[in-house]
DNA sequence: TAGTGGTCTAGACCACGGT
DNA sequence: CCGTGGTCTAGACCACTAG
């Protein structure tokens, strides 16, 4: 099942499949799938890989892992739980949603001397025949590490597609802060927001590559319909 | 150096000792900390439970860990990065500072027919002879998990110490959702804000104890002078 | 080449939950 | 009592960094 020679790690590669099965339904909320060690043979690996995977299932909230029980799914379909940041058709795609995005302004511009790409978004899923959006997304990609970006159309393609596919690059992490926004017309009429609503969360900050490089600079504007979630640990 | 008779895990001792070290200044941003094998000597134990500490601290932001280099730490001393809800006061004794509270309200209150201690305090860090609050903190505490709680005083004790000392409670785990919230005058008094603010940020929700009973309901206000920065990794 | 963190193996014992 | 996840050991090989 696993694929030893794969440059991808074996606990990564269960981690996936784990995923794509939690998601898929095969295992659904409140159940528990199965016992690290019924996982360990069913894969052929030992158990400490199987550990590993489950652990990023665990960082990611599709999972909890109860002692004496077993490993209980933890899914609520109906809500986007953002602490995934960079990558948004991805996460859609995850959940077997389809997403949609509106090119609101492409140029170019120059901070700092460092030419960027500036690209900005409006970005949603289609729900009963209707778009909702809910996030804007301005991004700053450098020229100098994707040189001819501009060609491509990213209403119709996934930026991180394009990414790992044209340029071979892998986001790996995120340094994000988070600060509320005062709400502007225009983001209130792209985002359909309520007179009731003032104020909205806003992400800032950089993606980084497998080589630490920043790939890309992001402000993201979210729909006060988004949950913002956090579970932390205490040690 | 470490103690196997103790019901604490190794390797959260481990990790314990070396956060202590980070924030006593004795390893310095930008510097690295011993080599896992170093770690694994000097406290008599393998590679897996020093790896486990460690990967405690790359959850707190603590450190950053590069292949074929050593594990940096990653300290901005003047930052408060706040992932850590629940234990204002910890989190700032684990920096050496001394934090200071105001109680605000004090009441009992029913909601859903359950019984809660109502414990609202501003709280703050004293620079240069002055009080600053950095935070108004609303807490719901059960009276069936916390009988007599309102005979101690908090702003002389720490809601947490209490916790642990007298009634043997441990916080484990916190649900937590972020929302903006426009800043109302008595706020705006209380955390000495700017008129170009005009939003701050909410974090509201539950804290768990090692049973999974909730023993907290918080709302927390931030003062916009408080950084609220994530990290994630992408898999 | 030596040292680092990243991954993987193959065991072991424990505390806890349910029977 | 057995099965679960939690912890720990003692190795191994790898990819990467730097001298």
């Amino acid at each position: 099942m696993l694929d030893k020679s794969d440059y991808i790690p074996l606990y990564v590669q269960l981690y996936r499949k784990l995923r794509e099965q939690i998601l898929n339904g095969e295992y659904k909320q409140g159940e528990f799938i199965p016992s690290e060690t019924e996982v360990m043979k069913a894969f052929q690996t030992t158990r400490g890989t199987v550990r590993n995977a489950i652990s990023l299932l665990v960082n990611d909230g599709l999972v909890q892992q109860v002692r004496g029980k077993g490993t209980l799914v933890l899914l609520s379909p109906l809500k986007y739980s953002i602490t995934n940041f960079g990558g948004f058709t991805d996460y859609l795609n995850s959940r077997k949603e389809i997403g949609y995005s509106k090119v609101l302004e492409k140029s170019n511009v120059s901070i700092d001397g460092v030419e960027y790409y500036k690209l900005v978004r409006a970005r949603g899923v289609k729900k009963e025949d209707k778009i909702i959006y809910l996030m804007i997304d301005k991004s700053l990609l450098p020229v100098s590490v994707f040189p001819g970006l501009d060609q491509y159309d990213f209403e119709k393609e996934s930026l991180y597609q394009v990414f790992r596919e044209k340029y071979n690059i892998f986001p790996k992490r995120t340094e994000i802060s988070l600060r509320p926004e005062i709400i502007n017309q225009q983001t209130r009429e792209i985002l359909e927001i309520d007179e009731t609503e003032q104020a909205l969360l806003k992400a800032e900050g950089s993606i980084f590559d497998q080589n630490n490089i920043e790939i890309e600079k992001v402000k993201i504007l979210y729909a006060p319909s988004l949950d913002f979630n956090i579970m932390t640990e205490i040690n």
